[in-house]
DNA sequence: AATAGTAATGCAAACGTTTTCATAAAATTT
DNA sequence: AAATTTTATGAAAACGTTTGCATTACTATT
């Protein structure tokens, strides 16, 4: 007895206790077929007997893979990040990959100490969210010639691969509706945009096209409010209580939408006979909301599993060194989710002016 | 030039290009103070000149930390796994460590899967959730000696560390404001209970509250529902459209109560006039909710932050490989979060008979 | 029955670090 | 000025694997 005083076992132990040497044992996890049968039994019972437990760090030092992901998000407590990263991470793991997830907080400082530090874990591939990055980001990114993909956002021209849905159209989809539906005193909440392409790509799309429909809102009309359910709903209540209200109302998110119908609910505005509200994200829940969130669906689980398989397929072919090209981008469907929060306009009667 | 074929620098590219030996560039890594300030500049130019990173797979062989963390969790999206997972995240992140998350969809047999390919990585630690696991993890765990943590359930004879609340007060607090308020015609939603020890606590407690004021609900008014809006509206619904219906709703947790919600509007019951509705958990938005949600507060962030920091003091403990032994438990405190979903009872008038 | 192939195994050299030990040079003490 | 301590560095042995090459023992071919 006594092989060891840490009590780990490792292959050598493995291999005495099997009667073989190490490299038939290190065989016969990964080429079991070059093998003998018994003598694979015979292994199998040592590990069991010894629990041994593979190493990965000690094979990731064979040029082999490490078998990680890295995934690195703004936030994870967030009902849209959340749904991603659940779909991502079922993905990756699906192809036998662990993921390592970190959180910058909206701080893209963060996030390149965060990438440094995967990249020191040797992941095998690296998600962000998003194709707002710094430039020492990319810069890294790119010396590393490591594997990345971006979630969330489409770009056509986007410097690094993506999958995800293009957030300029949810904006112009958004407005569109509401602009089909007759309104023209339209106002806006929206996130902050810097640093968030998402949350910009939206806004601009929507200001575009109202703009072309002559129906761009006045200055007090376009009010900030984070992703934040109790700043949403303070944020629109100021609105609703302008002197002059809108009569349909644009907001970044289903988050900032929920608040905006509570908000609308304590001064007793009814939606949406009062108010039309309109969403964007169609997060989990928003469905079953009393009254149904109208929103642009943006597909969370379709992008976070097609990003999880197309990162693997980087994986994949990065292993081929030859053609470390290629940049993939996959864009997904957006729609319009029509429920109970817009209404079309009534023509203004002379009783209402 | 050309040291390497694959782009990427080790130690020994560093040091050839300082001029100095690979024990001098590790050294001025790990033990600074050991070396020569401009021998540490020479191999800092070295260093930022070829991009190189160092590989912690390679440190991790040495017996040094691997400097990860496991967390396995049944779900990520999901409103209060989400928050406790950031928090926990924060905390750990702090501490130097990276974090690998895993979710087994609340299947314990794939949680002991996920549990090995931590191990395999070589995590410092694994924080799990719940204290309810199966037999095969918990040797696991035990004869790994791998510093193990349960998150979000506390009980004073748990088998490992526990960070937490009681679930069973939980439940006991929820009943006793119902039964407070006057209310004997209580309802129950909770979700399935199995390998899930806060669902099952929180059920037990309140039935031992209620069986104690002999106001044990009958067999018709204790549905099932999953964490999911839409599930619970549906069972909900289908309880309050019986031909009895309670006075008071208690609810596994917050979704389910939002459903409820939901499903009562949908009626045209009036919440709380018709009908209180009271959650347990206390999750993000639920204080904004119109009507505001009546709930048991559990301090999710409080339990996720604790427990990171609670994690790296058990994997420095274990440095000092002598004092394995102790098991660490914090109870985190929960309390009653009253707002406008409770009513109390009215008496009931002859009218009402 | 000799030869060529094939199957199963072992040896030893990698992989990229850290760390112990030894050594040289410089600074300090006598 | 010799002896001692301190400071800075390098050589080499680990760490736990994988894998190319060599070897042995069979099996199939002539």
């Amino acid at each position: 007895m006594a092989s060891k005083q840490g009590n780990k076992a490792d292959i050598v132990d493995v291999a005495r206790r099997a009667g073989v040497s190490i490299s038939t044992v290190s065989r016969s996890f990964n080429h079991p077929n070059l093998v003998n049968l018994a003598t694979r039994k015979k292994i199998e019972k040592s590990v069991k007997a010894l629990g041994y437990i593979r190493n990965r760090a000690a094979q990731a030092m064979h040029g082999r893979r490490s078998g990680t992901i890295g995934l690195i998000v703004p936030t994870i407590d967030h009902a849209i990040f959340a749904e991603v990263i659940q779909s991502f991470s079922d993905a990756v793991d699906q192809a036998g990959f662990t993921l390592l997830i970190a959180s910058h907080g909206f701080d893209l400082e963060r996030e390149y100490a965060v990438l440094r530090k995967f990249l020191e874990h040797r992941v095998d591939g690296v998600a962000l969210i998003g194709l707002d990055h710094s430039e020492p980001t990319f810069q890294l990114l790119d010396q590393q010639a490591v594997p990345v993909i971006s979630i969330w956002n489409y770009e056509e021209d986007s410097r690094i691969s993506c999958v995800g849905a293009a957030n300029n159209e949810a904006g112009e989809l958004a407005a569109r509706h509401v602009l089909d539906l007759g309104h023209r005193r339209i106002a806006l909440v929206f996130p902050k945009t810097v640093g968030n392409d998402r949350a910009r790509g939206r806004l601009e799309g929507a200001l575009t096209q109202l703009r072309r429909q002559q129906a761009e809102p006045p200055e007090a009309w376009t009010t900030q409010a984070p992703y934040n359910i109790a700043e949403a709903k303070e944020a629109c209540g100021a609105l609703f209580d302008l002197p002059e209200r809108p009569t349909a109302l644009l907001c970044g998110n289903d988050v900032i939408a929920q608040g905006a119908i509570y908000a609308a609910f304590q001064r007793g505005l009814r939606v949406p006979e009062d108010l039309s509200i309109l969403g964007i994200g169609d997060f989990k829940g928003s469905k079953e909301m009393e009254p149904a969130l109208t929103t642009i669906h943006l597909p969370a689980e379709e992008i976070g599993g097609l990003a999880g398989r197309e990162m693997c397929g980087l994986i994949a072919q990065s292993e081929g060194l030859k053609t470390m090209g290629q940049l993939v981008r996959r864009k997904c469907q957006i729609s319009l989710a029509e429920r109970a929060t817009c209404l079309p306009i009534r023509r203004p009667r002379r009783s209402d002016l």
